[in-house]
DNA sequence: CATAAGTCTCTATCACCGATAGAGAACTCT
DNA sequence: AGAGTTCTCTATCGGTGATAGAGACTTATG
């Protein structure tokens, strides 16, 4: 069983899951393996490179393959599956997001903007403003999931909270959460009406005034 | 010149300004301060709190006051202008989105929450779609600047990358980069479109085909 | 077969980090 | 003056990413 980076990326995945991406250090990893942590870097530059591939390796078990819509599929439920998809890949590792927003130059990101991109000029939304809504689309998707995962308020820090001075402090803020989750909604559901702001616009379900 | 909790984070501000948030150790900081290290504990709890403490203070820097619209001012540019504030104060330090990003239970944040849902509401939009706006637009201009400022790719990072085959492989992404840019436009207008997408929609620009 | 070259893993160690324990100085109030 | 509180110190812990350099193991070559 040799070492090479594609079992150490494996491993790394697997601490990740286990422990969160602070629990993630070369020499637990090391340990995993069988092997003493120096040993790593014959294989990986440093840390950063680490992180960069178990992102790629994140987004590659989610997309495997990248399809473009069927004929007959309006571009814009396909984009809101794929952004779907990409946020069920951060979802699916703890700290999910945050690795992917530490990594530098992924390609596999890359590809899902040149696929998202290539697809709305083929059904003739201008260059411009395809790039636009796709750049707009994958930002919001990372930092809606950064937020959401991110969830983990560590004991200390609720501390000193005043749970009913926030309710009334922000009224609206409570009024909003409270009645959205009313009918038995799901996180799932918020994202994707987020997403329907962006790509059906405001418009399409109301008449904003003034 | 007393010790407190104020002089603590107007200090650490300073180190952030000049080394980054992976500069601001409680060792430097201290140093700065005259002081030994473990004095900061007497203050702060632990880092998690006074990186809390120091996002509250970049937004405190850039919204001293929140202010709703004027009673002729649409609430859309009204929402855009906030979400530019926004930018700009994590803009103006380094990693300032990752500090928001890893700062909970925000104070100001809610506060800029609360104000924006409840301006919407009172404008005639429906809780549930301002909160959704809302939400989008707070969390896509987090996301985007994250991006934006992690922008300081090791020149080790760029080593084996091949500029050549990034743009064959990804064609419509370079070529959205390469035509936005075209005429001048400036970083700060590419934000600016984003948003646009999200608040008025993609019909409000063109007629998306099928 | 022997030896040279390479590939890979080891031990030992660095400088640095966040955090805690506990001694002691300094200030304040009685 | 003395006691109590508030603040800062020294000393130290366990953990982190990373490097130097010795050695083992594998492979190719004479």
């Amino acid at each position: 069983m040799a070492l090479d980076k594609q079992r150490i990326v494996t491993e790394a995945v697997a601490l990740l899951d286990a422990e969160g991406l602070d629990g993630v250090t070369t020499r637990k990893l090391a340990a995993r393996l069988g092997v003493q942590s120096p040993t790593l870097y014959w294989h990986i530059p440093n840390k950063a490179a680490l992180v960069t591939a178990i992102a790629e390796a994140i987004l590659e078990q989610q997309f495997p393959e990248l399809e473009p819509p069927a004929p007959e599929e309006y571009w814009q439920d396909w984009l809101i599956g794929l952004a779907g998809r990409l946020r069920r890949a951060l979802l699916a590792h703890p700290d999910g997001a945050r690795i992917i927003a530490a990594s530098q130059l992924s390609l596999k990101m890359a590809a899902i903007s040149e696929l998202a991109m290539s697809t709305l000029v083929r059904r003739g939304i201008p260059l411009r403003q395809a790039r636009l809504i796709v750049l707009t689309v994958l930002r919001f998707t990372v930092g809606y999931v950064l937020e959401e995962q991110l969830g983990h308020p560590d004991a200390d820090a609720l501390d000193g909270f005043d749970m009913a001075a926030y309710a009334s402090a922000y009224p609206t803020v409570m009024a909003g959460v409270a009645e959205y989750f009313q009918p038995g909604r799901t996180a799932d559901d918020l994202f994707r009406d987020c997403l329907e702001q962006i790509i059906h616009g405001p418009a399409a379900h109301s008449n904003p005034t003034s």
